[in-house]
DNA sequence: TACGATCCTGAAGAATCGCTGAAACGAGGT
DNA sequence: ACCTCGTTTCAGCGATTCTTCAGGATCGTA
């Protein structure tokens, strides 16, 4: 299921970041910020409607779609009394899906400064800006979407195939070179002083992490 | 079914105000300031899809929930796209509607100021005016539309496809280039001499900001 | 040390992007 | 009917960006 989800938003051009559980969700929502939280009712460790309220507690605004199998009326008011956007239930369309998604995030853009870093460099995906000590970067879009990936995963392998797919697309047919080739013209702008930052993991793919 | 509708919100305390056809629809929705609107698409006159659609391009941000009964995904993808926030498939719970309405309008009506100010360019949604360093600006009205979006997200960069959807409408299938020859057209009058303001995010879409 | 697999590099052609002037279009007003 | 203004489309340009290719460097292992 979130599998699929997943592919379908990144066929989108939407960027996805995929937890398996409660805590973690919770835990990245309250840290990250995102768009809009695709949120599950039945999960393990902490359930949906849990991690609702305790983001809505601590004032977190991201718009939240909950999906559930579950749709008796009570359930659903619970659902959307708990914080809740808006409540899809299983099954639904995609299209619906993307649909109330738009909705949804539509209205929530709420100004909020997105701020990644690692080291010294800073990603500011409100201006799709980065720099490095200080000084900005002139990155293309897709040495952009490559690094804001990298830096979304700090300190995170990530394999070729998945950055091939997030940064190209899914049936992209791009020769595996191409990202070797953006790796070396992202390495040149970002990794041009000490300490290097983008590092290669022989046989996999890429990580980003501080010295 | 308006009736009912209309006892059980006022049970529940709150004000309400009913029209019978969408052309009374709309003309009370954009003269008047609600936290919400019901809106039910089989309605003489004009149905609710072109109400919803007209009350955006004329920038009512009221919250909509659509009421009906037409439950195929197409429908609800299409009543979410004329700008709808919710949709209700008929029969609904009360109960269920009233959770969706709570939902609906607590992120409610972004308070949004008149008058917005980058560098020395003022805007003033009031009279619909603009100006530069005290000279007025003589912008058409989709100039304007354009202005005002940007500067009501200045230090964000915003991409091409929002501010299509934004300045030209959901649905709408105008050339990108048009937006193009917009951006030309209005640094003409706004970028005429420096700094310059309006900036260009390749491969993304259009920033406003101080230099 | 030698070898295959893997990764990096420079250059060059292909594709795309954003800007521009000109022209067509349509609604109102004269 | 004509003109004017605002909007939209079109074709072409220059520049940037993307992708591929071929060869060189590096790594891990036998």
């Amino acid at each position: 299921m979130a599998t699929l989800l997943e592919r379908t938003l990144r066929e989108e051009g939407h960027q996805v970041v995929v937890a398996h559980d409660g805590h973690e969700g919770f835990a990245i929502a309250s840290t990250n910020s995102f768009d809009v939280i695709l949120l599950d009712l039945m999960l393990p460790q902490m359930d949906g409607l849990t991690v609702a309220r305790k983001l809505r507690e601590c004032r977190n605004q991201t718009p939240v779609l909950m999906l559930t199998a579950r749709d008796a009326p009570r359930d659903i008011v619970i659902g959307l009394d708990s914080g809740a956007d808006d409540y899809l239930v299983k099954p639904f369309s995609i299209e619906v899906l993307l649909a109330r998604l738009r909705s949804v995030s539509r209205r929530g853009a709420i100004p909020r400064p997105v701020l990644l870093r690692v080291a010294d460099v800073t990603l500011d995906s409100a201006v799709r800006g980065a720099s490095r000590a200080g000084e900005a970067l002139n990155l293309t879009p897709r040495e952009y979407a490559l690094l804001e990936l990298l830096m979304r995963n700090t300190g995170r392998a990530i394999s070729r195939q998945t950055i091939l797919q997030s940064v190209w697309g899914f049936e992209s047919e791009v020769n595996e070179n191409t990202l070797e080739v953006f790796v070396r013209l992202l390495r040149a702008k970002v990794d041009s002083h000490e300490p290097k930052l983008i590092h290669t993991v022989r046989g996999f793919g890429y990580l980003m992490r501080e010295p």
